[in-house]
RNA sequence: GGGCGCGUAGCUCAGCGGGAGAGCUCUCGCCUUACAAGCGAGCGGUCGCAGGUUCGAUCCCUGCCGCGCCCA
């Protein structure tokens, strides 16, 4: 059944030859990464995952880090925790499927591109084939074409991705560095248009001339999911609209927008503006006339309680004007500015003054003309309010009435929204409180997903329009390539029917300008990794996919729309388990972000304290929680590698091997540590299929420490001779280090794998996870619990008296209730021997535990 | 303003209905032949606050306060 897992070889000579005079953790790293990669430990056999059953597979959607980012410690927990789970699948013996991707989509390549070349896109520029950027980057952007811009994102892209290969082998992560896909390549691009053409073809995507949150620095469009709200300074000013009684007052924010006023807005309920509602008034200085509607989201209490309804001001405005169907009147153009020329019905003259203006200025000029008028009442009052802003923009966004693409997300559809949140119900959230994180985004969803992006590196749409005879696109008859074709560009690439020279001249055709949204490839990536365009029989089986680990920040972009894809295309969720990593977050509990400049950078980390000891932290962050970044901590994992060392010289050293096995088990004591690794072993594995990677690790570590504390303190002198009983410590000793080398596999890979190396053939990551059928039954714990407690008694007594450890003790007896009597007797020499004492009492007494200790007399000096 | 999570020893965290725990830090000891990159011992907390349920609450319920994240 199982075919690239291998149990632990008991045959493998028991000799120390392997084991090291001095220990060290230097050097691991270099070595067992070599090794690894040599020996392609991490491999995916994928003929043996495809002629086994579907359970013996693991298969994990790895996220795409962004190549052209920078990697954090944070990066580094959250990958570990992926990792952690996968090693631990592996060594259950799944073929464990864990490719690794690459984001180069986006405005972070193109902007990594410009600074790092000194260059610019511009697409009406030809390619030059011949074009190499400049040595240094230069003060002026150089143009570039966008072909020519693209084969620079490519190449920088290429160099970023080598760079963290390298971090990701150094952290260990088991990936199978053969199957490594971009989002940017040859199939990428042909999965995220044919399964736009799909999307499109089912009316699961469309496009549509509507107003678009749009960034006057980007010029792009922007999609719900990448918008944040930051405080702003701002001013109400009060403005004077003549009514058929009277002015009427408004109060915004936004008075240049004044030339796009089409209506006056007030709640339904508010009386003031009832005898309003119907009736016209008009806008000062332009002298508009605009109607008074009555709609819920006005709000009575802000300002004078009416509001004006200007195309586009807001998202509200975009609601008024969309649910009251009322005229449009755009001013501000795609570069932010006042488009030259003004709406219709807007006299020319005073909006000539506007043309071409910032809305900063336009509003300055605005608020003087209106002072002049007598129309603005007052001064401005400032306060601070929300404004919306690109994620990675510095400018509010405007709302620009654009075409563009959509796929349907709910946002516009009652129905579609409640399939969605029952597939998040499907999917099973680790840690389970996640879940809400998903469904609070679904619900509050408000348009539909826009895809299109404004901008030269991503993938187009594979998409032409046919021009008519005034050399204007016919939009509703698209012209699509056939699949077998993909991926096109539409820009260099001509569509069935028509010829290169026809490009862009009446009766000919277009390409669509946009590229898409970067999540809507990143969306694909179950489908890219697991080959749904390219291997369909390794896709059958491996899609859905078992596990999608990410941080949760991203639930509402890469999760979701990853859900709604695999929705739309095969009707299932892409995956059965998303486990969510918290953040790494700064001593002042703060997110640690590149921006923020509190992020570490982790190769720094891994130097000092070597990648085990960095992994190992990164266990005790359980799923889901922030954990704070403390170097501290580091070195406690570090410690614990280095005592792994230590402990594996000392056991392989004195005898103990792999040729000794349970059956030579034959003392209380032995039996009683093997029960109770036994336990360990049942309640780290619960732990492991529950995704608790921490709580595994803490119960090894525990059992552990006690083992080398307690355990090998007692037995180390039994351990030396040449008995039976020897043996018998000797085989516990080896069978708790093997299964003890395995819990801890899966967060300590290097050490391990080092120690394994001395004494079994193979790696331990290939090595069966421990089975508490692997160690003796029937020994009572009670035995070493009862023991350890008398000899730290003892150690007691000599640390109160600064004697050292070694000091002799005269006597010592041990009282204890009478059913432990028979259990000290059982540890008896090893007590004997572990405490050096020379007269040894044990005496039934009513009270718990206690030893009365006797020291001998000091040696003279 | 809404949702979610978290407030336990100086720090990082576990425990989640009947004895308040671990590691780190700190203090005092110990060259002990696996490890001084070590070992032993010890100090340290009215479990955020206020109510309620219960024979009994760190744990369950309610409210409040504080912190964080996400969304308005």
């Amino acid at each position: 059944m199982v075919t690239d897992t291998r149990a632990p070889d008991s045959t493998a000579p028991g000799t120390a030859g392997g084991v090291p005079e001095k220990p060290t953790l230097d050097g691991l790293e270099d070595k067992w990464v070599a090794r690894w990669a040599a020996e392609d430990t991490y491999g995916f056999d994928r003929a043996a995952a495809l002629a086994a059953p579907r359970a013996e597979t693991y298969a994990i959607d790895t996220p795409p880090p962004t190549a052209s980012g920078s990697l954090h410690v944070g990066h580094v927990f959250s990958y570990t925790h992926t990792d952690i789970v996968a090693r631990f699948h592996r060594m259950r013996g799944q073929h464990v499927f864990y490719p690794m991707g690459w984001d180069d989509n986006g405005l972070p390549t193109e902007r990594r591109v410009q600074n790092y070349y000194g260059v610019r896109c511009d697409p009406s520029l030809p390619y030059d084939g011949s074009f190499e950027p400049p040595e240094k980057a230069g003060k002026d952007q150089q143009p570039i074409s966008r072909r020519n811009f693209v084969e620079l994102c490519e190449r920088l892209t290429a160099e970023d991705e080598a760079e963290f290969e390298k971090l990701w082998r150094r952290v260990a992560l088991s990936v199978d560095w053969n199957n490594v896909y971009r989002t940017i390549s040859n199939t990428s691009r042909a999965t995220a248009q044919k399964m736009f053409l799909h999307n499109l073809a089912r009316g699961e995507a469309y496009a549509q001339e509507a107003p678009t949150l749009w960034d006057v620095t980007f010029r792009t469009a922007v999609a719900q999911a990448e918008l944040e709200d930051r405080e702003r300074p701002g001013a109400y000013h009060r403005i004077a609209f003549a009514g058929p009684s009277g002015p009427v007052f408004i109060e915004t924010t936004r008075p240049e927008l004044l030339p796009a006023c089409v209506a006056l807005v007030a709640h339904p309920d508010d009386e003031r503006y009832q005898p309003l509602f119907g009736k016209t008034v008009t806008t000062p200085l332009f002298g508009v006339e605009v109607p008074v509607v009555a709609h819920r989201l006005a709000e009575p209490d802000k300002g004078s309680g009416i509001a004006m309804i200007c195309t586009f001001g807001d998202l509200n405005d975009v609601t008024w004007w969309r649910e009251l169907q009322l005229p449009t009147r755009a001013v501000i153009g795609w570069d932010g500015r006042f488009v030259a020329d003004p709406p219709a019905g807007v006299p020319a003259d005073v909006y000539a003054e506007l043309a071409g203006k910032t809305s900063f200025s336009a509003q300055a000029r605005i608020v003087q003309l209106l002072r002049e008028s007598g129309d603005l009442e007052g001064d401005p009052k400032p306060i601070t309010h929300q404004v919306k802003f690109f994620e990675k923009g510095e400018r509010p966004l405007e709302i620009v009435t654009t075409r563009q693409w959509y796929i349907r997300n709910g946002g516009r559809d009652g129905d579609l929204r409640a399939a969605l949140v029952a597939r998040g119900r499907e999917i099973q959230w680790v840690p389970e409180h996640m879940r809400h994180r998903y469904e609070n985004w679904v619900e509050g969803l408000n348009g539909d997903w826009l895809v299109s992006r404004q901008r030269f590196f991503g993938v187009p749409f594979p998409v032409w329009y046919p021009l008519d005879a005034d050399g204007e696109p016919v939009y509703d008859q698209t012209l699509l390539p056939p699949e077998a074709s993909l991926p096109v560009d539409p820009s260099s690439d001509v569509p069935d029917g028509y010829t290169e020279d026809q490009r862009g001249v009446p009766n000919g055709f277009m390409a669509d300008p946009d590229v898409m949204d970067t999540w809507a490839t990143s969306s694909l990536s179950p489908q890219v990794s697991s080959g749904w365009d390219t291997d369909p029989d390794l896709f059958a089986h491996v899609f859905p996919m078992d596990l999608r680990p990410q941080a949760h920040d991203i639930i509402r972009t890469w999760l979701f729309s990853t859900v709604v894809r695999a929705h739309y295309e095969q009707g299932t969720v892409p995956w059965s388990h998303a486990a969510i990593s918290g953040f790494v977050v700064d001593p002042d509990r703060k997110k640690m972000s590149k921006s923020k400049g509190n992020a570490t950078t982790p190769i720094d980390v891994l130097e000092r304290y070597g990648t085990d000891a960095v992994r190992w932290r990164a266990a005790g962050a359980r799923p889901g929680a922030d954990s704070p970044f403390d170097e501290t901590q580091m070195k406690v994992g570090r410690r614990l590698a280095i005592k792994l060392l230590n402990v594996g010289k000392f056991v392989l050293g004195l005898g103990a091997s792999a040729g000794l096995s349970a059956d030579d088990v034959s003392e209380p004591l032995d039996r009683a540590l093997l029960a109770r690794l036994a336990a360990v072993v049942d309640e780290a594995t619960a732990a492991m299929e529950a995704y608790n990677y921490t709580r595994a690790l803490e119960v090894a570590e525990t059992f552990f420490w006690s083992f080398c504390d307690d355990y090998v303190e007692l037995v180390k002198t039994r351990a030396y001779s040449s008995s039976a009983a020897a043996a018998s410590a000797q085989a516990t000793l080896a069978l708790a280090l093997s299964v003890q080398l395995r819990l801890f596999a899966p967060v300590l890979p290097f050490v391990t794998e080092e120690v394994w190396s001395w004494w079994q053939t193979g790696s331990v990551h290939r090595a069966l996870w421990p089975a508490a059928a692997e160690l003796p039954t029937g020994g009572d714990p009670a035995v070493l619990t009862v023991a350890a407690e008398a000899l730290a008694a003892v150690r007691k007594a000599k640390s109160e008296a600064k004697q050292s450890m070694r000091a002799d003790v005269a006597s010592a007896t041990v009282t204890a209730p009478a059913e432990q009597v028979p259990l000290v007797e059982a540890a008896r020499s090893d007590l004997i021997d572990a405490g050096r004492i020379v007269e040894l009492g044990v005496l039934a007494g009513d009270s718990a535990l206690r030893v009365d200790v006797v020291l001998a007399e000091p040696a003279d000096a």
